[in-house]
DNA sequence: TTTAAATTGTTATAATATAACACTATGTAA
DNA sequence: TTACATAGTGTTATATTATAACAATTTAAA
């Protein structure tokens, strides 16, 4: 883990759960399976989801309004993030290429404009759907 | 333009209305706008903007659920696409760049895997804002 | 300690998107 | 032309995702 953030209570409830989970979760999903622990209301997942995600231990995968634990020690703080989608068992990995992020940190656009925050989602099947 | 689809009514409604727009439109933010021509439920949006997507004539900017008219030949049908996005003002812009379309085309994961779909969202100041 | 910043709990509501069903237009093939 | 399939439409209702507003509490510094 590299984010050494102390973690609240709501937080560290989600967190744990967001990380365990073998697939991104929904927000009202995540909100389902913490109301026994006392999360009762929305608010109180979002206003964790976007601590987490400000500080990096958990991402949005925006094409599926979904989140998922950060397992990529060079992604930084969340703002550099590349993952890979399949499209039938909508399986999603975080993708750790040292040259892709080299390659999309260093990419000048046509003004020479460069951008430190990305987020790239490639979609196609993974192995065992192919 | 690099797509001979003949639209229908509605989509051509909604496409028009887009391809105008100087800035990324909502569905609710269209809906209001072609009411006045007939188009009354947010479905007859949704559908119209399904479609559009489809073909490729615009493309969802996912992190900000909102749409914006395809303006890069070179973009496959809306498989591939690549766009910067200011975090002030919220202006965005398709990027067509060769050699990104290139680099993130022949891309390769851990397992080997390639992928010809992706959507990559940059975000930085523009050049108005910086 | 007192003060500011962050977090929590709560209710209500806004914003985004789809289900289901009946109907209509359009194109293709017998 | 007629039959059929496919795509598009109109409509109502509903599901899903996300935020506003406000009061109270906890936490961490100054
Ligand atoms: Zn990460
Ligand atoms: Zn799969
Ligand atoms: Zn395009
Ligand atoms: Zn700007």
């Amino acid at each position: 883990m590299h984010k050494e953030d102390t973690l609240t209570k709501n937080q560290q409830i989600i967190f744990d759960l967001i990380d365990k989970s073998p697939e991104p979760m929904k927000a009202y999903s995540i909100l389902h399976d913490v109301q026994k622990k006392g999360i009762k209301a929305p608010l109180q997942v979002y206003r964790a989801l976007d601590k987490l995600v400000e500080i990096g231990k958990i991402h949005k995968i925006e094409s599926r309004n979904a989140f998922i634990a950060c397992h990529n020690s060079s992604c930084q703080v969340s703002k550099a993030t590349a993952f890979s989608i399949c499209e039938i068992c909508e399986k999603v990995t975080e993708i750790s290429s040292a040259s892709l992020s080299k390659y999309l940190t260093n990419f000048k656009d046509k003004d020479g404009m460069k951008y430190s925050k990305y987020n790239l989602e490639f979609f196609g099947l993974c192995k065992k759907c192919r």
